[in-house]
DNA sequence: TGCAACATCTTTAATTGTCGTCATTTTTGA
DNA sequence: TCAAAAATGACGACAATTAAAGATGTTGCA
């Protein structure tokens, strides 16, 4: 591997010139710019960021940590990430923790001896005492801890609220709430806390199931959701999640009932899972690319001393497909 | 931060003391590596990983160069690479290339310069020359390269002949396939061969579509599509990807056939796409797990200078679903 | 012309945090 | 007592950055 040394040397001058043209600081001439140029080019050469991140004290890494990589809500996520990041020179490193607090706790552990620039956190377990400590600024996104440096969330109460709203307008009168993930967090208590407030104003009655669930994967029993439908004459069903919705979307097919004539169905997320569902899943959209861009910007803001707001809340819309229209 | 000499300082000890205890190596009495430890926890010490990396003169990231996250099968593979890269205490910087020549060529050179140990790369542009001077070992998935170190692909052959000969094994007498993707590797062509094979041999005939696409997007134009289902009576139909087929699926579905009574359809890759789709999309399954297994596998192997395979093909399956079962 | 003042450019040397080699000291056992 | 083994220390890489000092060249003014 060739160094700034040998550059120098080619070159004919002094190691902190060549750093100097590298960094564009201070005066160069353009004379010598070029013969840096040049050695440059001739001896392939191409610095060596890691002794660059120990010399300047800062890395231009971002550490991504999700419960788990294989989702297409978090696939998303960290691909909008990963684009923004780049943009700014920064690169992501990736951590799958599957939610557990053990690993989220290895995790943090791990980017601070990387040193990283920021970190941003998804959905876990970890209490937030230890966030506290880390000397790194921390991003959550969709999961509220006050030790973070900063909280992304969408407006999940909206959203609770557009998805029961839309159904109710589209002539539902007994809805059903399924919250996929019941979490220490307020994300999914948001979205059921909104579905409540657009069903009660409207007078509306519904039923609402907890999945238990430990991780992010589907569900395989649906047996209380099985009975509620059975016994509940119900004609809406709002899924905190599209890939719940998804897996409910099979049960209804299952079980003979038609989407949406007889049941309407709305997810949450506007996953690609909900794009290509038949019939498309209509979906609460979170601004996953807003989402993503705030949290590196974030990062970029503090590392440059600026201040960042503590909590950013994002608007939702409703993508509304074929799982709630009536032909 | 704390550094290595406050803790050598916190120890009463030299800082060259301090790393053969945190390395395990040469002597080391039981008091001095107990006093280290002491020293460590009092400061909450963490090794600086970048310093680490610069002075052993090889690090423990592994790039990822992939056309996009957001993706099922790439997520899953991501997913897999980085569940095995942690094992062996590796980590994955994460690389959207969007198949770009230009960007693959910019991360192959990030990579470089980050000296990262190894570089996983999936689909891209970029020609196989580039590929050669790098000085680290890439390891292509489902991207047969001669230049690379090594490739690992599944059995695309294999893949195209099984879900050909599973959708004649149904009763299907007239096969559509559908390559959703045509690009300078062997991979869809390969499963295109298979197929062909399977139909001929098998005596049944068949047409084949090739969509033009420039990026992994779901294609949105499939008229050439539909003109030969309309016109040729097409009972099975084989996509190259799980993606494509479900949005196959769809144009059926809008046609009015029906699946898989009246057209049978079959995936490749098997991603969560085909365990979500309604009716359950039976797909070639592509052993992502054990293609990320090895393509880490071989980049530990090649830096402790053990020689690995220059190409490793894989052996795929078929998950059987609903798409193609009569009841 | 001589010289200070200033601008421009380059070099030197210290720093970053850790590893690893070699040298040195201490302990052990015959 | 003395060599071998065990334990520790000193110091130079590693590949860059960066501040300060030094070396030029240019200009203005007496």
């Amino acid at each position: 591997m060739t160094t700034i040394k040998d550059v120098a040397k080619e070159a004919g001058l002094a190691v902190g010139t060549v750093s100097r043209v590298l960094n564009n600081r201070g005066y160069i001439s353009d004379q010598t710019r070029e013969k840096v140029y040049k050695a440059m080019e001739k001896l392939n050469y191409q610095p060596n960021e890691v002794a660059r991140a120990l010399s300047r004290q800062k890395s231009t890494l971002i550490g991504v940590i999700v419960p788990l990589v294989n989702h297409p809500y978090f696939s998303n996520s960290i691909d909008n990430i990963e684009r923004t990041a780049i943009e700014y020179g920064y690169n992501i490193i990736l951590l799958n923790s599957d939610g557990l607090a053990e690993k989220e706790y290895d995790y943090l552990e791990f980017c601070r001896r990387n040193h990283v620039a920021g970190i941003i956190i998804y959905y876990g377990s970890l209490d937030g005492s230890k966030f506290s400590d880390i000397g790194i600024p921390i991003i959550s996104i969709e999961r509220h801890m006050q030790e973070c440096t900063a909280n992304i969330e969408c407006d999940n109460i909206g959203g609770g609220r557009l998805g029961a709203q839309h159904l109710i307008d589209q002539g539902c009168s007994h809805l059903l709430f399924i919250n996929g993930f019941v979490d220490q967090d307020d994300t999914s208590g948001h979205r059921r806390q909104g579905f409540e407030e657009a069903c009660q104003a409207a007078g509306v009655s519904y039923d609402i199931v907890e999945l238990v669930q430990s991780d992010y994967r589907v569900p395989e029993n649906l047996s209380e959701i099985e009975k509620i439908i059975d016994s509940e004459d119900i004609d809406g069903v709002f899924s905190s999640s599209d890939m719940i919705a998804a897996r409910v979307y099979r049960l209804l097919k299952e079980k003979g009932y038609r989407v949406p004539e007889e049941v309407k169905l709305v997810g949450f997320d506007d996953s690609n899972v909900a794009e290509f569902m038949v019939p498309g899943l209509t979906s609460v959209h979170q601004p996953v690319d807003k989402m993503a861009q705030l949290a590196v910007n974030y990062i970029i803001d503090i590392q440059n001393d600026r201040v960042v707001p503590k909590r950013s809340i994002l608007p939702v819309s409703l993508t509304v497909r074929e799982s709630t229209e009536n032909y």
